[in-house]
Formats: C-alpha cells, structure tokens, sequence
DNA sequence: CTGTTAGCGCGTTCAG
DNA sequence: CTGAACGCGCTAACAG
C-alpha cells in the first residue's frame, strides 16, 4: 500500500540506488536527476520507511532520553527543548520513563532495552544504579547526562554546589543566622548528587560565615510541593525556629511559603525563603530563587549528542557548567534583628 | 555485534521460527523447547531489533501522540499517563510536537511523516487544520482524541460547556452579576472547541440567569499566567468593572489573581476568581477550580487505542465523557451587596 | 509441534 | 554519475 523506493525509481526512470542517493542529499548524483527524483518523490508522496532504512543503516535516527518524570517542571522543560532539537534535524525522541524514589524500590532499568533502538542517549537528572551506569556505557553510544556529570560522558549541568552557597550568601547577606534547608529525600540513591550538592553549598556558605550547620535545620522535602509543606512544618516546630529557609527547588519553596503563611507566619518579615529554578509560578509567588536555564541545557545536550552522531566531535568529554543568578524578589528581607553589613 | 535470532536459534538448536514463536508467547510451541529457548536467550542477551520486526510484521509497535507542547501542564499530564499506560504493554510513545498558535503562523503538520511509524495516534487538544485532520483519516490508523472530540474517531474530553456553566453557576449562587471571562486566543484555530466551549458555558449560564454577557467582560488569555494577568488588567480598568471572573485554565487564573492583588483588589473580598483544572499549585493559591482529571483522559485514550489494536474493539465509535467537579477553596465569596438565595 | 523459505523496504558495496 | 545485487534481522505462510 505505501509507496516504496521502488515505485519511485521505476516511475522516475533510475534506480533504488539513485533514487537513495538523490533523497538523501549524498554527492555524485547529477543534480538534473536530482532534481526530477525528488518531482516524483513529492508527486507519489514517497515516505522512507524508517524501520528499513534502521534495519539496512544500523543508524535510528533516535535518541532515547533517560528521565524519572514527564511532567515535573525540570523534566518536562528539558525534554521539550531535547525534542525540539533533535526534531529540528530528523531525529525522533524515545522517552524512557524510570520510576523515580529508591532505586531499591522500582524495577531495574536494563539499558539492553536501548539496544538497537536508539543512536545516543540523554539521561536527565536520575538516580541509577552503578550496574544502570555500566550497562548504559556497554552500550557504547553517545551518551550526554543532563543536570549531572558523569567520567566518561559528556554532560551539561549548573554547579548546584554553587547554587547552594549563592542561596544561602544572599540569606547570610540579609543578616539570617539560623538558616534551614529543605532538601531531596535523604533515601535518594547514592549517584543522585543535585541534592546532596545544594545541601554541600548550604552548609559550606555557612561554615564560610563562621556558623555551624545545625542537623535540626537540615529537613527533607522530597523534591514536591507538599514535602515542602511538611517541612516548614517541622522546622517552625522546633524550638529554635530558623529566620530563613533554603529550598532546593522553587516547587518544595512554594509549598512551605504557603504552610508558613497558614500557620500565621509572614513571608519575607518572619521568614524569608530562597528556592531554586526560577520555575514561571515563582514570580507569582514572588519567590526569590536562584534561576537555571533548563531549556538551555536540554538544547545543550542535544547538540553535544549531534556533535557526537557527526563524529564531528574532537573530545567527548566536555562537561558544561550552564551559569546560574539569583533573582530577587520579596520573599527575601532582613532579619529583624540582624546588623546588616553595609551593602 | 549484537545478538540475533539466529545466534539464539543455532545454540539453542530450534529454528529462528521457533524462537520467534517462543519469544513472543505464540501458542504451538513445546513449553519444554519454549523454556530452553528463553533460557538460551537470556543468557545470549538476545534482544530482538525493533526495526527487523516492524519490517517483517507491518507493525511498529508505537503509537504517535500529536501535541502543542510538552511542558504545560495539562499536555505533559497527559503525556505521561498515556506513557506509562503504553509503555506497560510494550508500546513506545513517539512525541510529535505541533507548535501551537494559530494554524496559520506555522509549518503545516503532514500527517504521512507516521505513515509506516506508528500503528496508532493520540491526538491531545491541538488545533488542527481541516487538511491535517484528513490527512490523519487518510492514514487509516486507530485514532484517539484527548480533549476534543471528532466524527469518526473515539475520543475522551471533558465536558467543556458544562465547565464553563459549573464555574459560573457558582460565581452566580455566590451573587454575583457581573462575571467576566478570560479564554483563550480568540485568533485560535476553527477545530478548537475547548475555550469556545467553556465561553459558551459562561455565557449559556448568564443567560440562563436572566444576564445577558456583557462582550467588554469578555477577554483573551491565551491560556497563559501572563495572559491571565493581562486579561484582569482590562477588566479592572473597566467603567464598571466585574465582581468575579471565570478563567479557562487555573494558569491564566494565577495570573489573575496575583496582578488582582498586584492592583490592590482583595481575593475574594474584592473579586472571586474561578479556574479550571485543578492544578497541583491551586491549592497553594487557595483557587476555587473545577477540576479535570488529566491522567484518567490519557489513560483511557491509551486503552481506547490498544482496544483497537488488539482488534477487540466492538465500537470505535466510543466518546468518553470525564466528570469534572468544582473544588471550592478561598478565591471566591459572596458578592458583598448581593441578596444570597438560601443556600 | 517444528523447520524452510520468502520477502518486508531500504542502504550499500562494487562494477561499470 | 548510475545500476545490480546482496543482506540487515525478523515474521509469516507453508510444509512436514
């Protein structure tokens, strides 16, 4: 029923072969013949399979993209820029979903699935396992991790150790002293280093300012929105309330600004909180936050993979370090009591 | 360098027929031989190559899932509970994004690129062109609409006109009079009935209470947080401004609501505000919404579609209607000057 | 219950 | 610059 390359080159009057050559832009085809096979292409709306083409190649002309969700913020903005990338030059998204949490608790993921399936692979933010890794690399294709890096893969990524820090200077700058954090959930598996990283700048900006990291304000947020809440509920429950709260994302942020402000607490006079995305609620939410580029390092990503595909690439091993800012907005000010240094 | 079917066979001593057969759990075959076989290719680590199957079988195994976006929330929603329901049964997922706006500002969709790709197609609330609802017909594929709904294909949506009655009943009970509404992009593409539908349902329940609309009440909000703050702009800048308003999605409602109180406008006090979805932020904002299960309508587009593979499908002809339920929270209140009916 | 044999539609040598 | 021919890895009859 669909037209084959067959059907062209006979009406066309050449063969398969040119006719292959022709629609594929490859050198040494006159470009009068050229031209008519692609007249007769457009006139019997000739489609290249792509599973023979797949099957005759080895090439898919497909990227499979590695991720823990599709609709979180982070996963759903960096799997839109991969896929408008990658689609911009005909190359086609295969979304591999990985239950997140523990990696004790999901099926294992066993990247033989990705064999023959897929010409490189993007892996966004996920926690996998060392076998998960070493099957990937077994693979021995292009691979570009997203929001992480890894030795032997190229990667792109925002310094979240820096994150942290510039978050919490911007509290310390304010005056604050007891700082909370609200981070991932501490069972997260070992090779999952965006919250460890932010909890590392968290506490070396305060060391840095001569304070000691409290345990007690060291609370887990599990990355959602009402792991948000619950934290700020255990942190306005101690003794020793902290001034000020780092959240690790804008997402966990919002969610204890609301539970804060339900308790009677208000934001930014009695406590002030930082988050991280610059996700594009938090302007109505008026969260200051230390804003990433998602977009930018899914876009980033792919083009390392293009590159990469072209063999066009001289070192696989870049790791780029996409630049982060703190926006200031209100749910930032000083502490009441605090001597503010003068800037 | 990867395994074949042939490698299995040979070491497993039966042919590639009955590794086929076996692999694939077809009946005739010896569960004996049928166990060796699935030994012998595990421990090969043999994974059949999808291409080779799809060439020989016709089918792809991947259903095509037309959208405008990735990342907003109702699409990436959707995306992913179509996903996972697909995924479960071994199908893949491949994402073809149509840049949203009118039909017009862009590249026309041709339906043949999943020609010989997929083997069946969601088609998530997008608004298409004539032509390229007729080119996916031509296609003769199971189709499935999400969202919308299309003569001669199932589809599961959403009552939109009763969305649009619910919120402003509510508004109505609550006593108010004047209620405006923010929608979508009235420049919208002819084949997208949502916002239509949900004016429609503003409209046919002022009616329904003896108003009649008041066209300057009504404004586009591109179903964007900006568009919704732009749209509460115009209203409040009105002689005689409304008292409440119905916005077509919770975004465009956030948006409202926060250049409301931008403005000085106490919510509710003030203005009521009604969205629709029930988006996971709404509660944060204290969002009265009529609420639409996402997941449930990707769902059960994935099932409607595999019913249709499996050539178990008595009707295709299903319209599936999702409930849809007004969650009241603390955006809306009692017009202040009205006489409330008694309940 | 199992094996044999054709293709599926294309890319890719290798000749010419 | 172009064509002939093989084979990618698998499924689907058809035999047996």
């Amino acid at each position: 029923m669909p037209v084959t390359i067959d059907d062209v080159a006979r009406t066309a009057g050449v063969s398969t072969a040119t006719v292959s050559r022709a629609l594929r832009g490859l050198p040494h085809v006159n470009e009068l013949t050229r031209a008519a096979v692609h007249r007769t292409a457009l006139d019997l709306g000739y489609v290249p399979s792509k599973s023979a083409s797949t099957l005759a190649s080895g090439r898919t002309r497909t990227v499979g993209v590695v991720t823990p969700h599709i609709a979180k913020w982070y996963f759903a903005h960096a799997i839109e820029a991969l896929e408008e990338e990658l689609r911009a030059v005909g190359y086609d998204v295969l979304l591999l979903v990985l239950p997140p949490g523990p990696t004790s608790t999901r099926p294992a993921f066993d990247p033989e699935e990705l064999r023959q399936r897929v010409d490189a692979v993007a892996v966004l933010t996920v926690p996998l396992t060392g076998s998960e890794l070493d099957g990937l690399r077994r693979l021995r294709l292009p691979m570009a991790f997203v929001g992480a890096s890894v030795a032997g893969a190229v990667s792109v990524r925002i310094d979240d150790v820096a994150v942290g820090r510039t978050a919490t200077e911007h509290l310390l700058r304010l005056g604050h002293t007891r700082i909370g954090h609200i981070g991932g959930d501490p069972d997260e598996a070992v090779n999952f280093h965006t919250p460890v990283d932010r909890r590392t700048g968290w506490m070396s900006a305060l060391r840095a300012a001569g304070l000691s990291p409290d345990r007690s304000l060291d609370v887990p947020g599990m990355f959602t929105v009402d792991g948000g809440r619950r934290a700020v509920r255990a942190l306005l429950a101690l003794r020793d309330p902290p001034t000020a709260v780092f959240a690790a994302s804008d997402e966990m942020a919002f969610g204890a600004m609301s539970e804060a402000r339900a308790a009677g607490v208000r934001i930014p006079e009695q406590l002030s909180v930082v988050g991280v995305d610059d996700h594009e609620l938090a302007g109505l939410f008026g969260l200051t936050t230390v804003g990433q580029p998602v977009e930018d390092q899914g876009r980033a990503a792919a083009r390392l993979l293009l590159a990469a595909l072209d063999g066009s690439t001289t070192h696989s091993n870049e790791h780029l370090l996409l630049p982060v800012a703190l926006v200031e907005r209100s749910s930032t000010a000083a502490h009441a009591t605090a001597v503010l240094p003068d800037r």
